[in-house]
DNA sequence: GTTGAGCGTT
């Protein structure tokens, strides 16, 4: 949905796609389109809403005609104050430009921006964080040895449902998370992107040595980092057409197709187990379905 | 009426 009253996205043949975070949820693109048109040609204006509430994601797209223009609304509207928020501009990771983003200079200012957005947010510290599971983790031991196994179950289960939220997720995602990050009271609501965000940031708190790489940057961004992908569940290895169809990583974000990662579970008690299929990038339809549920 | 660290639609 456009600013322009299109349907669909207009000529993305040359245009420069810049990210706009940090939006608020009332921020329309009426509202950004004349804040970015001043610093150059504002193709289209997109915020991508919840397809269940049609509510904004908190964040916007705007495309520019040239790149010069949109390099420049970056600098200038990157940190500015809209309706009450910071906001933050940066390039794009998909679209038509991602592959000029990463092959010409237009990384560099984008790193830079990332670092100083990052900035804004300055977490504690992970070794507090750290030395804090570690404390818990003793006392989660003396415990068991006084109550066995009862006291440490009740404990894991208030962490878990402590930091759940609204939307529903498998269980080994709350083992891994309850595992790697500690529960803060501050993002007890996490975003709304949970699969793909989760599994990236699962090697936060899990001693990895890569650290250090992180700790050149003045602001380690764990969930950057890649993560090998979980091993399939025991129960999954049983189907052989599973394992023998891996997913083929994409070379950076290439695939354009971002709804590949389905869409939140829209009511997590009404919710059919085998989930729905309506979206399914796959033309095929799997035979697994048919195998399992004949 | 709420949320918040995140990459996109006909």
């Amino acid at each position: 949905m456009s600013h322009f009253g299109r349907s669909g996205p207009p000529d993305i043949r040359d245009t420069y796609s810049l990210l706009v975070l940090n939006i608020t949820f009332r921020t329309t693109a009426d509202d950004l389109f004349p804040l970015f048109d001043k610093y150059g040609k504002v193709v289209d204006v997109f915020i991508p809403r919840d397809r269940r509430t049609g509510d904004s994601r908190g964040f916007a797209f705007v495309r520019y005609k040239y790149q010069d223009e949109a390099h420049k609304a970056v600098e200038k509207l990157d940190g500015r104050v809209v309706d009450g928020r910071e906001i933050m501009v940066q390039f794009a990771k998909y679209g038509p430009n991602a592959e000029r983003i990463h092959k010409g200079r237009v990384s560099e200012s984008t790193s830079k921006l990332k670092s100083r957005s990052r900035s804004r947010s300055p977490r504690p510290s992970i070794m507090e964080d750290d030395s804090w599971a570690q404390q818990l983790t003793l006392k989660v031991v003396r415990y068991r040895d006084e109550y066995k196994e009862k006291d440490y179950g009740t404990r894991s289960r208030s962490r878990e449902r402590y930091s759940r939220d609204r939307h529903h997720r498998s269980e080994r995602e709350h083992r891994y998370r309850s595992k790697s990050r500690s529960a803060s009271p501050g993002n007890r609501k996490r975003g709304r992107y949970d699969d793909e965000r989760r599994s990236r940031s699962r090697s936060y708190g899990s001693a990895s040595p890569v650290r250090n790489s992180s700790k050149s940057r003045r602001s380690p961004s764990p969930r950057r980092s890649p993560s090998p992908r979980r091993s399939l569940s025991p129960c999954m290895s049983a189907s052989p057409q599973r394992s023998a169809s891996p997913r083929t990583t994409p070379p950076r974000g290439e695939n354009v197709f971002g709804r590949n990662r389905k869409e939140r579970s829209p009511t997590p008690k009404d919710d059919s187990p085998h989930g729905r299929r309506d979206d399914s990038p796959s033309p095929s339809p799997r035979k697994s379905d048919a195998d399992v549920s004949p």
